[in-house]
DNA sequence: ACCGTCACATACACGCAAGC
DNA sequence: GCTTGCGTGTATGTGACGGT
């Protein structure tokens, strides 16, 4: 009976909240709020989880006195009943509709209609134009690819029609982002750039208003958890682009003096599993792989938010390539302006993060994926090849942080790299860095020889097993820049626009509706802690956590840098952990594989140098931690082998057998370590340019020392 | 060819009030 | 102070139609 109290008109006025002229206090004449966003749902969740007393009464209260929307007990009850689930669709919101978005969507062909979105994305970004009659015409295209209708069944009863109407639904709800990257297209300032010259001109002016510490980069990278020198694409599917379910994408961001760095962005289609993954707030999961929009505005946004907590002055500027996703509305950065590249210069040779910073990330963890391989491979015996070279996302994912959070201390490199790319005040880095002897060879790129040598000399010991299955990534070993470049940049790697063919659109929309929402367990932990968490994204971790390891051991390090050390369960820890377990085939293994350490270890490094010419090795002029490493190894072997030579020892101590296995393993990569280092010192000492990274990843007391002088900085150049 | 409006359909979510 | 059943309002997809 009660529902009739409203008057009629009240029902008649479709948006009450257009007239909010009329003095709410009013009760008699009272309107209508509109109903809620579900952006303001969440923001109502996140004060009421916030509150002191999370009271719901309290919260209404609040709420209801700012009149935005309407709200009432019962209605309030029931958001924060489904609170998960309200934060699952928060979560989907794309920027199209994250002002606007009230009640789920309810699609009569939702995955067509999906299609046909990212086709529309597509065209746009690409600066195309598509007549509605196209359209049209597309999404029956869709429709019959998605469904497999063969064209022989092409009678109109088995498409559904789509009217203007619906195609006039479909524009308006994706209109803001056409008109997003419209607004960049016609950005004439940008595009009348016509050579580097002029390009280098209107960075520098932009960037004047700037401190160095202020002026930002941010460029994107990926790995490939399968590389394919080491296994053959094999196709499965019929995408045409580089799989993203087989990469994890990184974009590193870092400023011009490399003092205030933020986590980079990671993104894959590896669902967050645990505690550690759902807190660390730079890692982003998206079901196809891909890098979105969403997700990078996120991601900028986080970094903004980030900021605007702990230095509300600061102002940062960040340069961005003509990536796709990389366009987003700004109007929400309160300390961060966008800038970007020329596109009309097709990336030439300017970037300063090409001048060194990508290189040497690219180097490092290549390396520790190397590691990991070579680890595989001598332990893993009964493991296929392509197991063996195929890492696991969240392993990919652990040496993407753990290199970060090494590297994000060498403030030189960074620095350095923006200083060649010429972009900024040069006389502000000499100043930091007086001691720096440059001079104006732009073409000057930082890397890491030592690393770059020891990745080179692994790949030789997998070659010479002729375990490379696949030749086409890589050139001839003979031009080693060309080896290690292919290594370090392959093509499938490379983060950049490009075009899907409608299959690959039909591929991607399939993998996106596969399995129905399973993430509906344990979002309390994160919701309750979001503002807290956003936080860590630029908190410049303590001094105390540089904890350098100087084995490849990869399990040691898991523990330290940014993962907390009260989580026993790392995916990665217990992945290694069951590694190894009791088997009579691994017990029987053993003997031959302790053969073939002593094979090795006895003719130290023979397999490692059988094609590097260019340097003799022979024991008297390697150092002496290596020979010492090398005896003892023999003798250790040498004992373990006689000990199990008998065949009721190893039946009896077959525990014992698998843990000598294991240690002597460890060795066994510790000492290559040392030797692949005194190596490379060796080699090192003849390059006239060449950047030692592990010297620089001293303690900061002795690199401040490093640059006191000029002949220091030559030592430490290489 | 493009753009906008309208009527209609529908499912979800709102507000009330009673119940816990 | 929080939850729930019920009747209905609201948001929004859909397609027809008409104007420019």
């Amino acid at each position: 009976m009660s529902h009739f109290h409203f008057p009629p008109q009240d029902n008649s006025c479709k948006y009450p909240d257009l007239m909010n002229t009329v003095p709410e206090n009013q009760d008699h004449n009272r309107r209508r709020l509109r109903r809620a966003t579900l952006a303001e749902k969440i923001k109502v969740l996140d004060w009421h989880n916030n509150s002191e007393r999370k009271c719901q009464q309290a919260t209404l209260q609040y709420f209801h006195d700012l009149g935005e929307f309407a709200i009432t007990k019962s209605t309030m009850n029931r958001w924060v009943l489904n609170e998960k689930e309200l934060r699952q669709d928060y979560k989907n919101l794309t920027l199209n509709n994250n002002k606007v978005y009230k009640t789920k969507p309810k699609f009569k062909d939702p995955e067509v209609n999906r299609c046909l979105e990212l086709l529309y994305d597509q065209i746009t970004n690409e600066n195309c134009t598509i007549t509605e009659r196209e359209l049209i015409q597309r999404w029956s295209n869709f429709y019959l690819m998605f469904y497999n209708i063969p064209k022989t069944d092409f009678n109109s009863s088995t498409i559904p029609t789509k009217s203007n109407g619906w195609l006039h639904h479909f524009k308006r709800r994706t209109a803001f982002k056409r008109d997003l990257v419209k607004r960049f297209h016609t950005d004439s300032e940008l595009y009348s750039v016509r050579t580097l010259e002029d390009e280098k001109l209107r960075l520098k002016n932009t960037l004047a208003r700037y401190q160095l510490s202020q002026i930002y980069q941010l460029d994107e990278v990926s790995f490939k958890i399968n590389p394919t020198c080491f296994i053959p694409n094999h196709q499965s599917n019929s995408l045409t682009i580089p799989d993203p379910a087989e990469r994890v994408t990184v974009a590193l961001c870092v400023n011009a003096t490399g003092s205030s760095v933020f986590a980079p962005l990671i993104v894959s289609d590896l669902e967050p599993s645990n505690k550690i993954m759902k807190s660390l707030k730079n890692l982003f999961y998206s079901k196809s792989g891909l890098l979105t929009t969403e997700i990078f505005f996120k991601y900028l946004k986080s970094v903004n938010d980030t900021i605007a907590q702990n230095a509300p002055q600061e102002k940062i500027v960040i340069l961005l390539d003509d990536l796709y996703t990389h366009i987003v509305p700004q109007d929400e950065f309160t300390n961060i302006e966008l800038v970007y590249f020329a596109p009309s210069l097709n990336k030439l040779d300017y970037y300063p993060l090409d001048f060194g910073v990508i290189r040497i990330f690219k180097t490092e963890v290549k390396y520790s994926i190397m590691q990991i391989f070579f680890k595989k491979l001598t332990i893993g015996m009964d493991q296929s090849f392509s197991k063996t070279f195929t890492l696991s996302k969240e392993d990919l994912i652990s040496v993407i942080m753990d290199t970060w959070n090494t590297m994000k201390y060498n403030t030189m490199l960074t620095s350095t790299s923006f200083h060649n790319s010429q972009l900024i005040p040069s006389f502000a880095v000499l100043n930091q860095h007086r001691s720096m002897p440059f001079d104006s060879d732009v073409s000057f790129s930082l890397r890491d020889t030592n690393k770059e040598t020891q990745i080179v000399n692994m790949l030789r010991v997998i070659q010479e097993r002729n375990l490379f299955r696949n030749h086409k990534g890589l050139p001839s070993r003979k031009h080693s820049d060309l080896y290690i470049d292919h290594f370090l940049f392959p093509a499938e790697e490379k983060v950049e626009n490009v075009h899907l063919q409608d299959s690959d659109i039909i591929e991607l929309v399939r993998r996106e509706h596969t399995g129905i929402d399973p993430d509906l367990e344990s979002g309390q932990a994160s919701s309750s802690s979001i503002q807290h968490n956003i936080s860590q994204i630029g908190q410049p971790e303590s001094a105390a956590q540089t904890t350098l390891h100087p084995t490849g051991s990869n399990e040691s390090r898991y523990l330290h840098n940014g993962y907390p050390q009260d989580q026993p369960t790392h995916p990665t820890q217990r992945q290694h952990n069951t590694n190894i377990v009791p088997s009579p085939l691994t017990t029987n293994l053993i003997m031959g594989e302790l053969d073939n350490l002593k094979s090795q270890r006895t003719a130290p490094h023979s397999a490692m140098l059988a094609n590097s010419n260019d340097v003799s090795m022979n024991k008297s002029s390697a150092n002496g931690e290596t020979v010492e490493a090398t005896e003892i190894g023999k003798l250790m072997l040498g004992r373990l082998k006689d000990f199990f030579s008998l065949p009721e020892n190893i039946n009896h101590y077959s525990n014992s057998a698998i843990q000598f296995h294991r240690f002597l393993n460890t060795y066994l990569q510790e000492s290559n370590d040392l030797y692949m280092k005194s190596y490379a010192n060796q080699k090192i000492n003849k390059q006239s340019r060449g950047y030692n990274s592990s010297q620089n990843l001293e303690q900061p007391s002795k690199r401040r020392q490093l640059e006191g002088t000029t002949n220091s900085f030559d030592q430490f150049m290489g």
